[in-house]
DNA sequence: TGACTTTGATTGCTGAGTGAAATCAAAATG
DNA sequence: CATTTTGATTTCACTCAGCAATCAAAGTCA
């Protein structure tokens, strides 16, 4: 039969489950729309097959048998979410439900070439997994670069060349023997924020990442637009300054910097751009710095509409409070604007993306259909921000 | 049982029969991956209702039984798409199978108030469909503005405001007593072009329109794409010139006239810009014009990096010989760059997205998967150009 | 304390519906 | 005209969902 649907009904059952654990049968089958009796048979072959299993009853509150709770075995498998900066590496363990186990952020060995940041990555994964290493299902790489459509070939990434190298990705899956998927960093950190962070319940939503880089990523219903060759989100790519200067060049902290320079202004850091008490020639740079940021979110906003846009990277926490400014402009130029948050996850927010791909990944192994994915795993609400590791350095 | 395999199945096989029309049981089986035997009682069924015929035998060439060929009854429903522009209003009358049977070019009667308008649409749909109004399905219409999600909201129309009074579309469907649905006109034009255009086979694309204003659409793997307030594709409201002129203000006809006028050029006609034997400052203009038109192409293509852009609108047919230069330039500054093609279908791409979006809307009443409706219907090679009209006027 | 009520889970049963294989149908071939 | 080949249909065994009856385990009430 094409259509399989003993395996259809067990999968929504286990897709609910992953919803609403934990979860009595009833409950199933009322928000499954699956008759009680097919759950059960559903149920109990999950519970076979080790996948769920029947947790404490439920202390009764009404007359009547006690539901008994249903919930995902949720230590049956691990993953581990990478997010392979320039600089630094952030790693992040999680069970199948997404439960972040344990974090690490380590210096990137950046002198180390494709073979051996594949070795040095895949023996990081190793570590942070401990005994539990054996049940890690699979990797996810976040990278600073493009990657394209298909999943492996990688471009663009002048800050991190060793990536390009054609083969990197199957050098990390041989080192660790283990599925490894990988994305551009951008769009994880969306896909973290959209499911632990600033975008939650927003599935159309844009990140815009800027720090030494402008780096974009767009969801829309809740999927990662994924280019054939990873220009999605290249805002930082649009002419704006009169000559046709790249906004990258002027939105970024290098950009600024140089710009302050050819100006003749002095300054620190780029954060001074922001401080309030900003000398008048400061002020006069920020009005073009303010231009630009205009035109990266109305790009944005043009681009897909998304409910929310996320900002994250260093150049972006100086901007805290000048969002709702932001979106006054935006309001008043196109009619309807996007909510402007700032990213809740911070430096964690690619790490945390790569682990949901990560998982999305397995639940796509073990048959739950794709269009769930868009609200699995559910953030926990006494658990957006990871525990600390149990050996952090 | 929530999941009714049998309809699923029956829907499978009509889906296949649609999409590789004719064809014989036995083919829809190989094709749909359901066994023949399975196949055999589900056109039993649909010939039962009415949605199926057994067409003429296949001429033998091999031995063996002759096959039976199947085919969609596609004169059992038909659609009316409806452009309503500014000036013009252009309707196609088509049938199940998207095949075009008239279609007429109207003056629309834009001093009319809303519920004229109505009237007269619903009239004009009337006699284009003739004898064939009993079975006309629905209508679908394009409008020049924002048409919400819900797809009824309709703002920002300044061209035709009548439309944005509240309830037009319902005094349309009370008029035509059918089913109308609307959307935005370039979206639609995108949706011709996918289907029967310049986008064939391109499930991820963008149209960006060029004539008095500046509107485009999006496509994402067959599916436009409609923001919640259809601010999506208003690349016109990026800011681009030094002191943040929209780009709405330097790219279209009125545009192009008030630029040169400031200038001091004397312009006929916009077209006037890109005369091959232009004078110096027109020349100068021109640069900035094309300066402006990489912004709206750069911008495109970082929204989705779409596998094509379609130009369209007046001012677009005046660009036909710069798109190469266009696309080597994009190339160059993204490193990859989408074809840049001429729309095929002109004045009528909108009317023939409204037919598409129209019959989607029929087959989703049928219970036709809506993964589906990327191929559906498929061009047929013979008839890209609608035959031309019974009663043209 | 025990009959009764209530709620959740399980099971017996029936009917829907699929696919494999046998059969039928209709053609060309030799 | 028997044989072969190909397409369509039918037979048959089997899977599996849902209904309804039943079982299980609680609280309630006299």
């Amino acid at each position: 039969m094409v259509n399989d649907t003993r395996q259809l009904n067990r999968m929504a059952v286990l897709t609910e489950l992953l919803r609403i654990r934990p979860a009595s049968r009833k409950q199933l089958a009322a928000a499954s729309g699956i008759s009680a009796a097919t759950v059960t048979r559903a149920v109990e072959q999950l519970i076979a097959e080790g996948v769920v299993v029947e947790a404490s009853e439920l202390v009764s509150v009404q007359r009547g048998r006690r539901a008994v709770l249903l919930d995902v075995v949720a230590d049956r498998a691990f993953v581990v979410g990478i997010d392979l900066g320039a600089s630094n590496t952030r790693m992040l363990l999680a069970d199948l439900v997404g439960t972040p186990i344990a974090r690490r952020e380590l210096v990137t060995p950046v002198e180390a070439d494709a073979a051996h940041l594949a070795e040095w990555l895949a023996s990081a994964a190793r570590e942070i997994a401990g005994e539990r290493w054996q049940r890690v299902a699979g990797l996810r790489l976040g990278l600073p670069g493009a990657v394209g459509r298909d999943g492996s070939t990688i471009s663009n990434a002048p800050n991190l060349p060793q990536v390009e190298a054609s083969g990197f990705l199957e050098l990390v899956r041989a080192a660790a023997d283990r599925p490894v998927g990988a994305d551009n960093d951008a769009n994880l950190a969306l896909l973290g924020e959209q499911h632990f962070g600033a975008a939650r319940a927003a599935p159309t939503a844009v990140m815009v990442t800027i720090g030494a880089g402008l780096g974009a990523g767009i969801a829309i219903d809740g999927r990662i637009l994924r280019g054939a060759r990873g220009v999605v989100g290249e805002f930082g790519q649009l002419p704006a300054g009169p000559l046709g200067t790249r906004l990258e060049l002027m939105v970024t902290g290098p950009g600024i910097m140089r710009l302050a320079a050819e100006a003749g202004v002095r300054l620190d850091s780029p954060a001074d751009l922001f401080a309030t008490d900003a000398s008048e020639p400061v002020r006069a740079l920020r009005a073009h710095f303010d231009q630009a940021m205009l035109i990266v979110l109305t790009a944005a906003t043009v681009s897909c509409e998304p409910e929310v846009i996320v900002l994250g990277g260093g150049i972006a926490k100086s901007l805290a409070r000048d969002l709702g400014r932001y979106e006054t402009v935006l309001e008043h130029h196109l009619g309807a604007a996007p909510r402007l948050l700032a990213s809740e996850l911070g430096d964690f927010a690619g790490a945390t993306g790569a682990v949901v791909a990560a998982l999305h990944e397995v639940y796509r192994g073990m048959g739950i259909d794709e269009r769930a994915f868009g609200d699995l795993p559910v953030a926990t609400a006494d658990e957006p921000e990871p525990e600390p590791a149990d050996r952090p350095r």
